[in-house]
DNA sequence: GCGTGATGTTGAA
DNA sequence: TCAACCTCACGCC
């Protein structure tokens, strides 16, 4: 499920089930022991996420950096944690009330780094529509003169950090923007509605940890249809809808490979070259 | 129980 | 452009 919202509802639960406590860390898989035991028995004192990026800071001993990927999870209990099941990378026990465990697996990334080689992840990312210290300009400024679509641009994290398949799709939806919209056909208009929608949106995912992005006037109460929910959680637009009906317009949904990834959109909703 | 595809990124060809 | 990473939920038996 990682989107960028994710990602931050990640670094919440991280503080609030182990910040400012001993937290005891070890890796059953063995792949990320030497790491481990450096951080076992220190404080967690920090956890920041940037885009799709999590980093959980250690008092003296600097910050894990953590990337899901496509595959990665991160589970959390209460109680004595169970023997470990499959290929754990890191597994953190202990925290606020002693209580807690927590399980990564399958993980892109999970690597020990310093100070500075945390600000090297930053710089290299766009701004993060969840991050209160981003600049919607710095996107703008790459947008505003690139040939390439929209809905390419979006999923680029050096022009917008957190940003997905799924909120791709579907706040271009939301605006009825063709994806193959070139960026430097937008207005700064609509990219500041498009900006604003998805920190709206991307709030809401990391409040409910699932993607919803159905206005309330479209639902299925109002609608008069079968609410969607699968494994992404929420509902949807266009995501994963392809060749089934359009919510507003009835058209079909269309999908497509856009670089390299799975694009959806409402041809009927979302006019332009694409349709 | 088995096959499939997926919300992502990297690095090689 | 594509394979690799290697987890999980789902559909279909």
């Amino acid at each position: 499920m990682p989107e960028g919202h994710t990602i931050h509802r990640l670094a919440q639960d991280c503080l609030h089930r182990f910040g400012g406590s001993t937290v005891r860390a070890a890796s059953p898989q063995g792949r990320f022991t030497e790491s481990a035991a450096l951080l076992d028995g220190r404080v967690m004192s920090a956890a920041d996420a940037h885009g799709k990026h999590l980093f959980l800071g250690f008092d003296g001993a600097g910050w894990v950096h953590v990337h899901l990927g496509l595959y990665g999870t991160f589970r959390f209990g209460t109680g004595p944690a169970p023997e470990p099941v499959g290929a754990v990378r890191l597994r953190l026990t202990g925290g606020t009330d002693g209580l807690h465990h927590a399980d990564l697996r399958g993980p892109t990334a999970c690597e020990l780094v310093t100070p500075g080689e945390k600000q090297a992840i930053h710089d290299r990312l766009g701004p993060d529509p969840l991050r209160s210290d981003a600049d919607p300009g710095r996107a703008w400024a790459r947008i505003s003169r690139s040939r390439t679509a929209i809905a390419t641009l979006l999923m680029d994290q050096k022009v917008v950090a957190g940003v997905g398949n799924v909120y791709r799709a579907e706040v271009l939806f939301r605006h009825g923007m063709d994806p193959y919209r070139p960026g430097r056909d937008l207005t700064r208009t609509a990219w500041d509605a498009l900006w604003a929608d998805l920190t709206e949106l991307m709030h809401e995912g990391v409040r409910n940890n699932r993607i919803d992005t159905v206005r309330p006037e479209h639902t299925p109460g109002a609608m008069g249809r079968e609410p969607r929910v699968d494994d992404h959680g929420g509902e949807v637009y266009v995501y994963r809808r392809a060749r089934q009906a359009c919510h507003l317009c009835g058209g079909e949904i269309r999908t497509a490979a856009l670089a390299a990834r799975n694009l959806f959109w409402c041809p009927g909703c979302q006019p332009g070259h694409g349709g």
